[in-house]
RNA sequence: GCGGGAUUAGCUCAGUCGGUUAGAGCGCCAGGAUGUGGCCCUGGAGGUCAUGGGUUCGAUCCCCAUAUCUCGCCCCA
């Protein structure tokens, strides 16, 4: 085939049958934003590049390397978003979403694209797709547990168990600083030890060699100070109420102090879903709180917690979980044309039907009785419609069930009252 | 950004120790059944063997580069 064009690097295309698997899982998102009373935010694709600056953390890998940069025609300095959480943030501070008046607001968002330039892996892309939602405006341990709740709640309904959670605090920003520079100077102690990886991120970020997997560095990291040591009391009870919430909701979860985030926003409690259907990328989502954003983005003091989640990846283990099997969408009726003279007689049928609420599909390509009844066998429709030059000439139908293969002359006049009985 | 593996039909993959017409299964199309699906039988279409260079009498095969995918690292959903 010759052909110069192709999707970029690191984006693909969705094609059925797995678009369906897209469509149950929006579906399903939006069930569960129903079922906990969010609503749904929408924001823009790409936004000012300060924004991602000032919430990310412009030390971050995300906003140092990864963003898709331009300027536009008025010059301001644009960004394709990342991450979903600063836009969020900033159409609530701009829309007076968290005020006196609405004290909360719970928002989520269903399969809007990100993008980050990465070398692409499976289940890593360039231009990605998350869901998640945003809690804005309460402090309570609730909120946190809440939020658990609703990412579980969908994993769940897609009708898997194969995850897990995992569940740390980072204390507030004072507490976090404090435990960081002690941190910083156990491992510059110890910096001989470690491997060339950490030794870098001990000056961009120290947190995340807790995270590290080279084998070097897990010994160093086991007796490095811990979070929990740094809490002060009303992060150390915040944490406790959300891990009793979790195990009075029979949620279970692993501690896992080393489990740090990427974005700087942060603070108390994070979390994060696994799976073990997926390699080294397994996060399916991740969240937490972040009680700063709001105010240091100019709006109003506002806690908030939330998560994202990967389609892609969600998409991936469903795969394997049905062992590619995608049930496609059928077709409630087939009209076979066997003769073209019952082209209009057809194409009015199939208009009336539809009206009626069923699905009808029919022969473009002028093929035979036979190929179309192949057709029609292999979409799985329920009923065909046999409209040859005999039916035309008696205004009959013959109404063939594929399920029993019994078929039968009909009126055409008794044709939509029969099949909604059927 | 770093290091490994891969790329042959629509799909999943064989294959050629470098030799002239590149194969299978599935799928697709047609016929057997001149107006009837699934099962069966027969036939057919479909490949510049990822792209561009090089070595060679000759390259799908060997070498180099590029692209894309993939595994691990980095990072993260």
């Amino acid at each position: 085939m010759v052909m110069d064009l192709k999707a970029p690097r690191g984006t693909k295309d969705i094609l059925p049958p797995e678009s369906h698997l897209w469509k149950e899982i929006e579906r399903t998102v939006d069930e569960v934003g129903l079922l906990f009373g969010y609503e749904e935010i929408r924001t823009p694709m790409f936004e000012q590049v300060s924004l991602f600056k000032r919430s990310v953390g412009e030390e971050t890998d995300i906003v140092s390397k990864e963003m898709y940069l331009f300027t536009d025609k008025g010059g301001e300095e644009m960004a394709l978003r990342p991450e979903l959480t600063a836009s969020v943030v900033r159409a609530a501070i701009e829309h007076n979403l968290v005020t006196k008046q609405a004290s909360s607001s719970r928002l989520y968002y269903n399969s809007a694209p990100m993008f980050r330039y990465e070398r692409p892996q499976m289940g890593r892309q360039r231009q990605f797709h998350q869901f998640g939602i945003e809690l804005l405006g309460s402090l309570s341990p609730l909120a946190d547990l809440q939020v658990i709740e609703f990412a579980l709640a969908v994993y769940q309904k897609l009708g898997f168990a194969n995850f897990h959670l995992k569940l740390n605090t980072l204390g507030n920003q004072s507490s976090r600083e404090k435990w960081r520079e002690e941190l910083v100077k156990y491992l510059r102690s110890n910096l001989d030890a470690l491997s060339e990886d950490s030794k870098r991120r001990l000056e961009t970020n120290p947190l995340r060699i807790l995270d590290s997997k080279n084998p070097c560095d897990t010994t160093i990291i086991g007796g490095a100070p811990n979070i929990i040591d740094y809490l002060d009391e009303a992060d150390a009870s915040h944490f406790d109420e959300v891990k009793s919430l979790l195990t009075s909701a029979q949620i279970s979860y692993s501690l896992e102090p080393h489990l740090v985030r990427g974005l700087d926003y942060y603070n108390r409690t994070v979390f994060e879903l696994t799976s073990t259907d997926l390699g080294s990328q397994d996060a399916l989502c991740g969240g937490g709180r972040y009680d700063t954003l709001i105010e240091k983005l100019g709006g109003p003091p506002t806690p908030a917690v939330g998560f994202a989640a990967g389609v892609e990846r969600l998409v991936l283990v469903l795969m394997k979980l049905r062992s590619g099997e995608i049930p496609k969408s059928k077709s409630d009726v087939y009209i076979v044309i066997a003769d073209k003279a019952g082209r209009e007689v057809g194409i009015s049928i199939a208009s009336d039907l539809r009206k009626a609420g069923f699905s009808v599909i029919y022969d473009l390509l002028d093929r035979s009785v036979k190929a179309q009844m192949r057709e029609a066998g292999k979409s799985g429709t329920r009923f065909v419609l046999l409209l040859g030059s005999d039916e035309l000439a008696a205004a009959e139908i013959t109404l063939k069930r594929m399920n029993t293969g019994a078929q039968e002359r009909i009126p055409r006049g008794n044709l939509l009252g029969l099949l909604q009985n059927s």
